[in-house]
DNA sequence: CGAGGCATTGAAACCCTTCAATGAGTGTGG
DNA sequence: CCACACTCATTGAAGGGTTTCAATGCCTCG
């Protein structure tokens, strides 16, 4: 018998990808350090501003070095939809790799820095640049299956719960508190990538809070108690 | 101004990955063709049959020759969520190239044949086919997001009418009639993949039928008025 | 200090889910 | 060849979680 990927598990190992097909025995953990040394134009962005948008002719792909993006979709007749919040180490415009244009608009949630990957440059003089490539495609395609199956089963609550999970390990690997968040992103851009209104997020939060299992202060966030908090999604799988 | 793309338009093209960053100037236009000759192992599978489940160490990806399938992950409590309905053409393990296991259950919905690619080896004899294996990856995060902004904003009746004309176009494109249209998979598959209860999709199908859109037979589905179908979606975008 | 963006809260409406029962089609074994 | 079993589809009714609409409050910034 195999073992089922939990979702929560499978967050949490596609953070920093790990098992790299063909990979060679020690090498840099991250892509960052991998790239150390070259000569990447940088680019600081702040809030609000555009790393790209749809449509526009694809240039490379973006390293995130700081700071914390969002991207998304918007479909003819503007109906929009989160796909991600990205931290460190996150790229975009993956899903433009073989397009000559991208398809989402990657947008800083606050200040930050990107590094421009040129992908032919990196994939000849690199040579674990490719598998580090198929390696994020790959785990963004589990990322999206595995927020397709949260929203797809759970209720608000446990949707919510989710994502503060998630983004609460994602920043743990990263060096910043696991129990102590703050919420770059409006309750807005929050529902629309959980597929509620704003009003149920607000809702959700505050019900979490008079549980007492988490403490929130505007976007402020404390996880107060985070075993019960994970027993939130092993309850009465509703919906 | 930058064009941006539409859902179904995006779905269209997803189908037939056009567009290959460095691809010479004449070359196959499906990878079947491209591998045309090659000694691959195929398999045939009936009904229910597994291609691979979650969990078993990965071999290869497989080339759907013919036949109708479908992925779906599992969580460890055992939510499952349909993450595709993959035809002749589709890749199946993608998500798991750079895993030792697969991550997801690729199912026929009826008799098929799929190959295995050897995936090192072709990377090293096809010059193309590193390429292709990028489009088909950023194919699936596009594909994936489009759904995601589906489910996300649209209603029951306008999933299934987004769902009917993504199938319609994917089967014109392989030779087959874009209007007769035989479902392969039960009620509640399709429900699951579109996050909706299958009593909904039932209804949902009902109603399209009431308003002379679509004539349903069980599995069947003839599509009467493409217009109007393709019409429900700009509709009152509830939700 | 007013303006604006964002968050909160309440109440009503609604779409979808849930539960239950029936019906249709298929396959198998006596 | 028919009957039983089983899977899948259909339909109805009731309930409920989210949405929708509206109003208020809070914080930041010019």
């Amino acid at each position: 018998m195999y073992d089922r990927p939990n979702t929560l598990d499978a967050f949490a190992s596609d953070s920093c990808s790990s098992a790299v097909q063909g990979r060679g025995e020690s090498s840099p953990a991250t892509l960052e350090q991998l790239l150390e040394g070259l000569p990447l134009s940088r680019r600081r962005l702040k809030r609000r501003q555009h790393v790209f948008r749809a449509g526009q002719p694809r240039h490379g792909l973006y390293l995130i070095h700081s700071g914390f993006f969002k991207t998304r979709v918007i479909s003819e007749d503007g109906r929009e939809k989160v796909t991600g919040f990205r931290l460190r180490g996150d790229l975009l415009g993956l899903d433009a790799l073989d397009l000559p244009h991208y398809t989402c608009d990657a947008i800083a949630l606050d200040m930050g820095e990107v590094w421009e990957l040129p992908i032919a440059y990196l994939r000849d003089r690199v040579p674990e640049f490719q598998d580090r490539l198929t390696a994020a495609l790959a785990s963004e395609i589990r990322r999206d299956w595995n927020w397709m199956l949260v929203l797809g089963s759970l209720n608000a609550e446990q949707r919510v719960v989710s994502f503060l999970l998630d983004l609460s390990t994602r920043l743990s690997a990263l060096g910043f508190s696991s129990t102590s968040i703050l919420l770059r992103m409006t309750r807005a851009d929050l529902g629309n990538f959980l597929s509620l209104q704003l009003e149920t997020v607000v809702r959700a939060l505050h019900r979490l809070q008079a549980q007492g299992l988490i403490a929130v202060d505007r976007r402020q966030i404390r996880i107060v108690d985070p075993a019960r908090l994970r027993a939130q999604l092993t309850v009465p799988a509703i919906h």
